[in-house]
DNA sequence: AAGCCGCCCTGTAGGC
DNA sequence: TGCCTACAGGGCGGCT
């Protein structure tokens, strides 16, 4: 089923083969196919030269010399291909486009859905209803977060068939819809004039970054979708909800759901992607990174910044001071031998418990992670409640210890093996096979850099880091963050 | 006016 | 094995 990605595969494609190439005579075997209708369509190709093809979102627009344009939507399954004249035809070849050079461009489409209309070239824009009322194309240039936010304020529609509509924003199809959709943590059915403004940013930049890289993996392949040259596009491997019903997110774990929105299967994980009853204007950005990767720094320049941080570490002390539930259960588990004379928990002994132990850490863990995620809630509630634009969750083991699904972004502190490797000798002075031990004790870097939303590099220095990080809350939104600091 | 639904088509997967 | 139904989904026309 082509959308934009697909349509632009075919254009770059045909292209390439039949740009400069002259119509000798055209065959229509099933005539709805095309308007005007057949005698009028074929009379007036004949002898025509194809000078250009362009497209216009899903439309794919031949221009002929003499000011003739030929609009062409493929629909859910139209394809072209070029083959020698003489090849023999197949069952659902439809029209035939007979070339001076011996060849034949030739357009398939089994379940008939596709037209092509010809007409005046300039007109097309005004005749052809579905380009006159036509969105802006996915671009960085062309949809603006002035115009995303104007539109989203004034439709009630769910946010899927809103996206779908070709007047809002041109290109997007059912795929594309889900996979931006769970990038940008939107739930289906939220309605559109009730997403806050970070999140429609996010989503704008998603479906750019999205259609473009669709776009450079030559489209998605799912049914029947192949390129001019009869090759599958390759982005199919890339998608992360879309066919993948019943499988763990790639970002929480939780299985993906399909349910029906708007008469379309749709796709979404129901962890990252709750519906909002009470939309919140607060964003919170997850912050994590390998040990020693300078995630901490990052972290402190936030602060600077006058940015709220909830620390993971913290909270995990804080739910087992003296006389905390979390305190009682884990001396019911594990017994005395982990109190100390004083009534705090004696980290160091139920550490050599657990180590090494995974049947005891998953004990522990059972403990200590809903009182966590409890905890990071509440605080994180109480922010929203004051709406505080950003807030940041430091939290080393995020994906670990299921705090991706509570957050808004995920932001992963970068650092080659190598130099973690030295800063951390350096930081705790231990031997190169210790700090190695306990680099490679969590999840891979590759595997957080998957999950993450936004990569910040600190291979380089300081500086190098900080300007990334002032890079990300500009474009953000959050640029009064920087005025304010630089006040201060 | 905005939003919802059925229709256009055919092949295929899954249930019984 | 075969028959039946549901499903795939882009865009448009018609209805509320």
């Amino acid at each position: 089923m082509p959308e934009l990605p697909e349509v632009e595969t075919v254009r770059r494609g045909l292209t390439r083969l039949v740009e400069g190439a002259t119509i000798d005579h055209v065959d229509v075997l099933y005539e709805k196919m095309v308007d005007p209708e057949p005698e009028s369509f074929k009379e007036q190709l004949k002898g025509k030269t194809i000078e250009a093809i362009d497209r216009r979102g899903k439309y794919l627009l031949f221009r002929f010399n003499d000011d003739l344009t030929m609009v062409s939507h493929l629909r859910m399954e139209g394809k072209y291909d070029v083959q020698p004249d003489d090849a023999p035809i197949t069952k659902h070849t439809h029209v035939i486009f007979h070339l001076t050079d011996g060849r034949a461009l030739r357009y398939t489409d089994t379940r008939k859905f596709g037209r092509m209309n010809l007409l005046k070239t300039g007109t097309e824009s005004q005749l052809i209803a579905g380009l006159k009322k036509m969105g802006p194309e996915p671009t960085a240039e062309a949809l603006t977060v002035d115009y995303m936010t104007k539109i989203f304020a004034k439709s009630k529609k769910a946010i899927k068939p809103f996206l779908l509509d070709q007047n809002n924003i041109a290109g997007l199809g059912n795929i594309y819809v889900d996979e931006t959709l769970w990038m940008s943590r939107i739930n289906p059915l939220q309605h559109a004039n009730t997403i806050p403004a970070f999140r429609i940013r996010q989503l704008r930049d998603n479906i750019i970054k999205e259609i473009s890289h669709a776009i450079s993996g030559h489209g998605t392949t799912v049914h029947s979708f192949s390129t001019a040259y009869g090759e599958a596009g390759q982005f199919q491997n890339q998608l992360n909800v879309y066919g993948r019903k019943g499988e763990p997110c790639v970002r929480c774990g939780t299985p993906i759901e399909k349910t029906k929105v708007a008469q379309r299967g749709t796709h979404f994980c129901p962890a990252c992607q709750a519906l909002q009853e009470i939309p919140s204007e607060t964003m919170v950005l997850g912050l994590t990174g390998g040990i020693a990767s300078g995630k901490s720094m990052v972290s402190a320049f936030f602060k600077t910044h006058g940015v709220p941080i909830i620390d993971a570490d913290q909270v995990a002390r804080e739910v087992v001071v003296p006389g905390s539930t979390g305190l009682t259960q884990i001396q019911q588990t594990f017994g005395w031998q982990i109190i100390q004379p004083d009534g705090t928990l004696d980290r160091k002994a139920l550490g050599s418990l657990v180590f090494g132990q995974p049947e005891a850490l998953a004990k522990l863990n059972a403990i200590m992670l809903p009182l966590i995620q409890a905890a990071v809630t509440a605080q994180m509630a109480t922010y929203r409640k004051q709406n505080v634009p950003l807030v940041v969750y430091d939290a080393p083991t995020l994906f670990e210890s299921k705090g991706a699904s509570l957050v808004d972004e995920i932001m992963v502190v970068s650092l080659p093996e190598d130099i973690q490797l030295a800063r951390l000798m350096a930081r705790d002075q231990t031997t190169e096979a210790d700090a190695m031990k306990r680099i490679k004790s969590q999840l891979p870097l590759d595997e957080k850099i998957k999950r993450a939303d936004i990569v910040i590099d600190n291979s380089g220095t300081v500086e190098k880091t900080k300007a990334q990080v002032v890079k990300w809350l500009d474009e953000a939104g959050f640029s009064t963050l920087l005025n304010t600091a630089k006040q201060a």
